[in-house]
DNA sequence: CTGAAAGCGCTTACAG
DNA sequence: CTGAAAGCGCTTACAG
């Protein structure tokens, strides 16, 4: 591999004039500057990054940690959106991106290998329960980071995700205006750091506005598997009046939630309307496709990365949280109230 | 952060001493050691890897580059778990990995990000179409590397994938024994570098086994997605004689496969078998569940990262394919032919 | 067993 | 505009 004393030989001038076209810094002459660009092409060189880095003190890359406990696979099509968004960006602005998906008890020993070894520059963490990061650590740290995805504003600066709130809003009204009025939530856990408390204030908002209640007894919890949604469903559609409609806070419960209903012999639409949350592929594999609140989490990934990349380069000492839109996607599970 | 002259000084010994106990060296006193690790852990001291790796020409990160072609993402959560083995085993051998999942046409500059920079030890590819890897390039550069995954086995060594073969021949063999006698096959495409050739090898064998005779017109072609499944079983069971059994080369083309029989009025498993590969979350979610080969990305990534580090560390040379087990899971999809 | 010194490949004042 | 020199934080012969 050549370095950068090669590249000064075959030019024909000193490591430092090869150093300032590198950084393509302006008192160069054009003549060195174009017999540099022609060893550097004729060696095929490219800067070490970690001697780069060590007199820098900017290694060009970033660490991504997600969390990656097996029980939670049900985020994936999610998740790898929203690292493929990071990715993305990362790789626009030439940085690589260091990936960590230790388990929780590994997570100190994530930490150790990518803040103390000096090895990235920033950080994009994706929070789904809580205590997974540890602010305190990182704070401490001084480390620019950003968190996307599912974190709820319990930190109300550098993190972006979704409008949760407007989503929750979105389905319930639209369920309200097909005419039902008792509408049971299959809700998610209440230790997840995804934004429950939002969303619930959706659904008590667009209730409020459509003149009906919102009543606790329809509030069934899961933990975000296809099989908590089956039980919900369960829960809420053995009630002495049961609900016409049904919102559940991701796609997965919206499935189990069907089966269940279909078990009972309840045809959806016609006797059970239905509706998740995320859109992930799977919506429309079942049958019939499933009604839901679509998310964009590549958009997510991007601009974690964008703004992090902001905040590294001094641009930005802090941002105030980013919230992404959602968007309504009407398929086959909702139907007028009859 | 502190640096290896602090620890020095605050031990009082020279760097150089550090430096051995860092590395373990037997010939350090017993003394001078626990002063160093006193110091190192009053300090919270860690290694700055840049600058170990400038000297050492060790980076302790590996490289895995995954493709990420939206339009393949079918594979996502077998792709995870490749990833996430990837990940565990680099972990617990105190390395990072640096992730790429750039697309095709920024391949390249994956490579110069990763390869040219100095900035791995060691690479592991995943690959589905042919031609995403550069072969060449890579051997010239000399880089250890492992092909993880899909791989067909073009280049039989250094690469780690499931029983292909053995799969294929699993599933038709337990077709063949509930007594069906006209078995479809919706098959991956064909410039895949999945091993489409191995498992119809292992479909062959198996119907010879069987005394039952191949057809090619018992073969359908589709592209892994769920759509394609569909169109592919259309062919299939509009045939003048049609098959009561259909092998789909992975759970997505089975389950749009059973789409378009349910659509026609076929009961499923009454009237149709069906019988899927991977054994992807999405199999237990449709109704019935999907039987199907069972195969162990996690496992692969694993062992792929494993070999990679004996590769690296040199302990290996090179080392012939390696062919991870395969098992059949019956499920509801299956039933004997009437 | 211990430490001074050179070197890994770069960048950045600084002097010319 | 150009280059000699110091320094980033480590490791590794080498001499003691």
């Amino acid at each position: 591999m050549a370095t950068i004393y090669d590249v000064a030989r075959l030019a024909n001038v000193s490591i430092t004039t090869v150093s300032k076209v590198l950084s393509n810094t302006p008192y160069v002459s054009a003549r060195s500057k174009q017999r540099v660009q022609e060893a550097m092409r004729q060696l095929n060189y490219s800067p070490n990054l970690a001697a780069r880095g060590l007199s820098n003190k900017h290694t060009y890359v970033i660490g991504l940690i997600v969390p990656s406990d097996p029980d939670t696979s049900f985020h994936d099509p999610f998740l790898l959106e929203i690292i493929r968004g990071v990715e993305s960006t990362a790789n626009t602005n030439d940085y690589n991106v260091l990936l960590s998906m230790s388990k929780q008890t590994n997570r100190r020993s994530a930490y150790r290998r990518f803040l103390h070894t000096g090895y990235i520059d920033g950080l994009v963490t994706v929070e789904t329960y809580q205590g997974e990061i540890n602010d305190k650590e990182l704070d401490e740290h001084g480390i620019p980071r950003v968190s996307a995805g599912y974190r709820e504003d319990l930190r109300p600066i550098n993190t972006v995700h979704c409008d949760d709130r407007l989503g929750a809003y979105q389905a319930v009204s639209y369920l309200l205006s097909l005419g039902h009025r008792r509408i049971g939530i299959i809700s998610g856990p209440k230790n997840f750091v995804v934004a429950i408390e939002a969303r619930l204030q959706g659904v008590r908002e667009a209730l409020a506005e459509g003149g009906a209640e919102f009543d606790q007894r329809l509030v069934s919890y899961g933990d975000f598997t296809t099989e908590s949604g089956y039980r919900a469903a369960q829960a809420l559609l053995t009630l002495p009046e049961r609900p016409s409609a049904i919102f559940a806070m991701n796609d997965r419960m919206a499935v189990g939630a069907m089966r269940y209903a279909r078990e009972q012999g309840l045809r959806i639409p016609e006797d059970l309307s239905l509706i998740g949350f995320d859109d992930v592929p799977l919506t429309t594999i079942v049958e019939p496709p499933l009604t839901t609140i679509r998310q964009f989490p590549n958009m997510i990934g991007k601009t974690a990365a964008d703004r992090l990349f902001a905040l590294i380069n001094g641009e930005l000492e802090t941002f105030p949280t980013i919230v992404l839109p959602v968007e309504l996607v009407v398929r086959g599970t909702t139907r007028k109230c009859v």
